[in-house]
DNA sequence: CAGATTCGTAAGCCACCCCTTACGGTAAGT
DNA sequence: ACTTACCGTAAGGGGTGGCTTACGAATCTG
C-alpha cells in the first residue's frame, strides 16, 4: 500500500546507506552523521523520509533519538516485488515457448 | 551488483507503470505511450533506463520495437532486499528482547 | 539557574531529473 | 522511389530533491 514511499526512500544512495547502517545496529542521529559525508540536518531529513516510509522507528533516550530499522516498510516493498516477480516469470516462460516453435 | 539502478528505475511512478504494463504483456513503444499521459520520446527514455537496469529487453519486429520484462534486474533487487530483511529481523528480535528484561 | 549537548525545522541554493519539441534514421507499403 | 509508420537521440526548460547554514526547542550536567 505504501511501497511507493519505501521505493523512493531506498532509491537515494545516502538514505540507503543510512538504512543499511541502522539495519545492522540502531544508532543516534549524530553518530550516523559522523560516519557520513553529509551534515547532521541532512541525516535528520533522510531519517524523516525513512520514517514516513515505515522503514525506521524512533525511541527517545534523553536528549538523543535512537533510530532502528522497522520490518513494516520492507515487508510492503517485498510483497510488491514478489507480485511483479510472478507476472514477469509467467510472461517470460510464455515468450520462451513462442521463440521455439520447432522441436 | 546492479540493484541500485533497478531501485532508481522503479522509484519513478511513470517508469513503474511502464514496467508493470510490460510485465503483464510485452508491448511496443507507441502502444505504451498511447495509454500514458506522456509523450512517446519520454517513454523511449524511460525504457532505456529500464533496459540499463536489466529490467526489460528489446526485440525488433520490423519497424517497431517490442519491450518485454526481464527477470534479471528484479532478481538482483530481490536478492538485495532479502539480505536487508535478514539484518532487520535479527536486530528487531534483539531489540524486543532488550525491551522485556522482566519475566 | 547557566551552560552544554542533541536534535528538528526553516530558508535558500544548486544540480539533476523528467518532460517537451525537433530532427534524423530505418523498415514496410504502394 | 516516394510516402508512411515507428522509433531513438539531441537540445532546452521547469520543477523537484538533496545539501548547507542558521535558528529554536528539549534534556542533561555543573
Amino acid at each position: 500500500m505504501a511501497y511507493e514511499s519505501a521505493l523512493a526512500a531506498l532509491a537515494d544512495p545516502t538514505r540507503r546507506q543510512i538504512f543499511e547502517t541502522v539495519a545492522a545496529a540502531p544508532s543516534s542521529v549524530g553518530l550516523l552523521a559522523g560516519q557520513l559525508p553529509v551534515s547532521r540536518p541532512a541525516v535528520s531529513q533522510h531519517l524523516k523520509a525513512l520514517s514516513d516510509a515505515g522503514l525506521v522507528t524512533v525511541t527517545k533516550q534523553g536528549t538523543r533519538n535512537i533510530y532502528a530499522a522497522c520490518p513494516d516498510g520492507l515487508a510492503d516493498l517485498r510483497r510488491y516485488l514478489d507480485g511483479l516477480w510472478g507476472d514477469v516469470l509467467t510472461n517470460f516462460a510464455k515468450d520462451i515457448a513462442k521463440e521455439l516453435p520447432n522441436d
